[in-house]
This record gives structure tokens, sequence and C-alpha cells, in this order.
DNA sequence: AAGACGGGGGC
DNA sequence: GCCCCAGTCTT
């Protein structure tokens, strides 16, 4: 049994856990795109683009592809248009991310020589790179000895030692990251790490994990005290709050009118006007639908702009950045959040309703 | 230590 | 309708 408290493990289990898992990773690993190169720059690429983010979305959609396409190293990234950077990374969230990955171009290209770094504190200082990426690249891409511990690898070692303490509390935190530092091999690190968290992901899962094929199941106290539902747990979640938000929507010689984004949420991103509650009330509403963000879900009341004066109203008495795209060519429009981008397909369906 | 930050998929 | 996903940064 492998336990929580570091020096209480002892050197044979822990052999057992490394082999049991690296070789369950050989017969069972995935491919996928960012585990057939050792690039740094394509291990930072897939690593911000999978923080909070599912693989299957990356994939299906192929934001890494079309990334490393448009932006093949540090040099493109750097010298890229923040905005085409936002349009690439247009319906992923937590845009942060994509600034920082160019910003961190920008630092690899300017300190470094537009060759990256390869120690750890290095690495971490880059913006947008926490310990968990500056371990996934320093493992994936340098092959060095590091840990790292993300969502699924807080599971998995949180039932193989049975922890009933909320995992998110910083103390249980140090412990798994001091556990993840123990276990980690030195040779085939990029295995470990791959395994320990593909472990988590196929089949180490929140609700009904499948036990009976687990590698490190003889390994799991977890499952041997039969405590495998409930663990991990989690402290409280912030409550969300309730939200009604008025945009409106027209057409002015086949235009529509976008903002752009500046506060903190979204920034750099395009979106529908946002009217007060007033002026929404003089205008007809088209479409309604709720969204989730962050911690509030937002009950989203499309209006129709009946006519091109109130547009320009709209525009001569509000502040920031705004702009007329062509509405039967969306290519070159910039990016826009998802649920504007939502609700402008839905009003174009009903357009071509009211016409065809 | 707690909040902010997107969006979507699974149950 | 809630949880959580290859987390990080700010307060």
């Amino acid at each position: 049994m492998i336990s929580i408290k570091t020096e209480a493990n002892d050197a044979n289990e822990i052999a057992i856990f490394r082999e049991a898992l690296v070789s369950w990773f050989r017969r069972e690993g995935k491919t996928y795109p960012w585990r057939e190169t050792r690039d740094p720059y394509a291990v930072l690429v897939s690593e911000l683009m999978l923080q909070q983010t599912r693989i299957a979305t990356v994939l299906e959609r192929r934001y890494y592809q079309r990334w490393m396409k448009a932006f093949p190293g540090w040099q493109a990234l750097a010298q890229a248009d923040t905005d085409q950077v936002l349009k690439l990374w247009e319906g992923l969230g937590y845009y942060n991310r994509a600034r920082n990955l160019q910003k961190a171009a920008q630092v690899v290209c300017s300190d470094y020589k537009g060759t990256c770094p390869s120690t750890l504190e290095e690495i971490l200082s880059l913006p947008g790179v926490g310990r968990y990426t500056a371990g996934a690249v320093l493992s994936f891409a340098f092959e060095k000895r590091a840990p790292i511990v993300d969502g699924n690898v807080v599971r998995v070692l949180a039932r193989v030692t049975a922890i009933a303490d909320p995992v998110d509390s910083s103390s249980v935190q140090r412990d798994l990251w001091s556990l993840a530092e123990l276990l980690v091999p030195r040779e085939e690190v990029r295995e470990f790490n791959s395994g320990l968290m593909e472990l988590g992901q196929r089949v180490c899962h929140r609700r009904n994990p499948n036990c009976e094929i687990c590698p490190i199941r003889r390994q799991c106290r977890a499952r041997e005290e039969e405590l495998v539902a409930e663990i991990p747990r989690k402290s409280q979640k912030t409550k969300t709050t309730e939200l009604v938000e008025h945009v409106g929507i027209g057409e002015k010689n086949g235009h529509i009118l976008l903002t752009c984004e500046s506060g903190n949420r979204r920034r750099g991103l395009w979106r529908l006007p946002e009217l007060d509650p007033e002026s929404a009330a003089d205008l007809p509403e088209i479409l309604r639908f709720p969204y989730a963000i962050t911690r509030y879900r937002v009950d989203l009341r499309v209006h129709r702009f009946e006519n091109p004066l109130q547009m320009e109203a709209f525009q001569k008495n509000n502040s920031g950045e705004m702009g007329w795209f062509r509405l039967d060519d969306q290519t070159n429009w910039p990016a826009l959040a998802s649920p504007y981008k939502k609700a402008i397909a839905k009003f174009l369906e009903i357009s071509d309703d009211l016409v065809g």
C-alpha cells in the first residue's frame, strides 16, 4: 500500500506502483498529437489548451491542430496579431490562457533567444505556467524527473491513499504534490506522468470508477476500505448568482453592430451590444436562452433593433470599441464569446424563416 | 485561503 | 441542475 505520508512508504511498494502504472500505459495509453512530439513549444501549447478543458474538446474541434498550423513555433506566435490569437482560441474559454501563451512566446524569444528554458524555475516564471504545467513541460518535453498533479492525479492519489480530508485544502494539496514527487521515477517519466493522468481520466472516474480493470487496484486503500465513492471529498463550492442580460441585435446595410469586451472577463472578445433594462424594454425580445459563466447563471435576452437609427443611437450613447460586420460573411469576424455567437446564429435562422 | 476566470459534456 | 475538466493568477 501507498501512504500519504511520504516517509512511511517503502521502496518496494513504490517500485510495484511505478511498474504497474507504466506497463498499463504502454499497453493501453492513447496517442494524442501532443504525445507524438517532444517540442517544448508544442507541449506548452497543448498544456495551456488542456487546462480545465477536456481532451475531447481540444481534439474534436481541432484547436491544437489549427493552432500549430497557424503558429508553428515561438517566433510565429510571438509576432502574431493578438486578435488572430484570440480568434483561434474562440470557444475554448479562459481567454487569458491564450494571451499568456503569446506572452510566454515573447519571453522565450526575447529572454531565451527562441529556445525554451529547461529549468523548473525558469519555466515556472513564464506567464500562465504554474506548477502543473511546468512539471508537464519538464517531464514530457525534457524528460526530466518532475511530478505533476492535475484533477485526475488528485483523484487517483486521494483514493490510493484513502485521504478523507477535502482535497482542495492547502495541506492536502501539499501532501499530494509530495507524494507525486516521491512516486515519479527517474526513467520513464513521460509514461509515468501520462499514465497517472490517463488512469484518472479513463478508469478512476469521479463516479463509477472501473476498479476491476485498474492496474493499481491492489495498492488502493479506498478500494480496500470500500471508500471509493466517498473519495475524493471537496469543501463547499461557491454559490451561483442569477443574472439577466439584455443585448441588441439588428441589421444595417447587411451589417451587424458588435462591441469589444474591455473588462477582465472575456477581454478582447467581441459581443452583441449590451442594453440597460430601460432601453431593452423599448425593443421587442426575439430570443432568450440561459448560459453559465464562472459563478453566474445568466438569462440572456436578445432584443431586436427595429431600425438603423436605434443602433446609431446606441453607438452615440456608448463608449468603447465597436464595429460593423458583414452578416453574410463571418470569415473575417473577430473572436466572439460563445453565447453571442450562438445568439447570432439563431437570429440568422429566424431571419431566414421570415424571408423564406 | 478564497475568488475570478469559459464553456461544454456527462450523468 | 450540478459537477468538473491535463489550473493559474489575483486579492
